[in-house]
DNA sequence: GTAACTGCAAAATATTTGCATCCTT
DNA sequence: AAGGATGCAAATATTTTGCAGTTAC
């Protein structure tokens, strides 16, 4: 495994995962960003906190990866498998705090999980 | 609503769908069409049916959309909520006769869903 | 000093849109 | 004949890659 190193980037990527009530894309993240930095930059952070299991990130149904810092998750490297909301009108995607329970499967062997509902949110309803 | 028309190639894209082991995208879709056809009307059959209830989709973890015939789902227009499996060694997405009962959520109204799971199918164990 | 991190430009990929033409009803 | 379906080209959008320059350790 490759040595790490702590650069001011990395941590304010961190920190605006923490602070944020929703998953976050590339994009947002850029536009939250208080300092000057290339998308590249993100996108090459988000990976390397995605494959150390500090950061997950779901799909949304419009084909666009959107990322969370794993605060609910209990483990890293773990299955990441509560459910996301995704509203189709505000477009924000938020983990919820439920827990899918993955079957036993026989010819599978499951490594991660992504649980997406789709609809329309409280804010939007 | 629109007054569809019967064409040969929606067909196709049907017949296609029916006889395949797998969630197929419009790239596999096109490369398994007995004739000559734009990708571009490939997209726009697809979206037709997703919006009838024919067909369903799940965004793999790579972002891309995979297509399946609602064989398995009880009705037109229902959650679609059964698991799909994707493998990231050959990359092939299956349904799975496996339905995640969708929690009761106060502040969210479900539309769909789409369950995914990740890791290695029995031939690439 | 070395290898990790970053920036910039360009490439790769998937999907969408506009518009003209074709074809089902 | 009317309007839905298709094809082609171009536009969009997101993410990836190559390479050079910078910086943490």
């Amino acid at each position: 495994m490759k040595k790490r190193r702590n650069t001011q980037k990395q941590e304010l990527v961190l920190e605006i995962l923490a602070n944020a009530s929703h998953t976050m894309s590339a994009e947002t993240i850029l536009e939250a960003m208080p300092i000057k930095i290339n998308k590249t930059t993100i996108y090459r952070i988000l990976e390397r906190f995605t494959e150390s299991g500090k950061v997950h990130f779901v799909t949304g149904d419009d084909g666009r990866a959107y990322y969370a810092l794993c605060k609910q998750c209990s483990s890293e490297h773990d299955l990441h498998n509560h459910i996301h909301f995704q509203c189709k009108y505000c477009n924000q995607i938020a983990c919820l705090p439920y827990t899918i329970n993955v079957p036993e499967l026989e010819n599978y062997e499951v490594q991660e999980t992504q649980f997406l509902l789709i609809g329309k949110c409280k804010e939007c309803i």
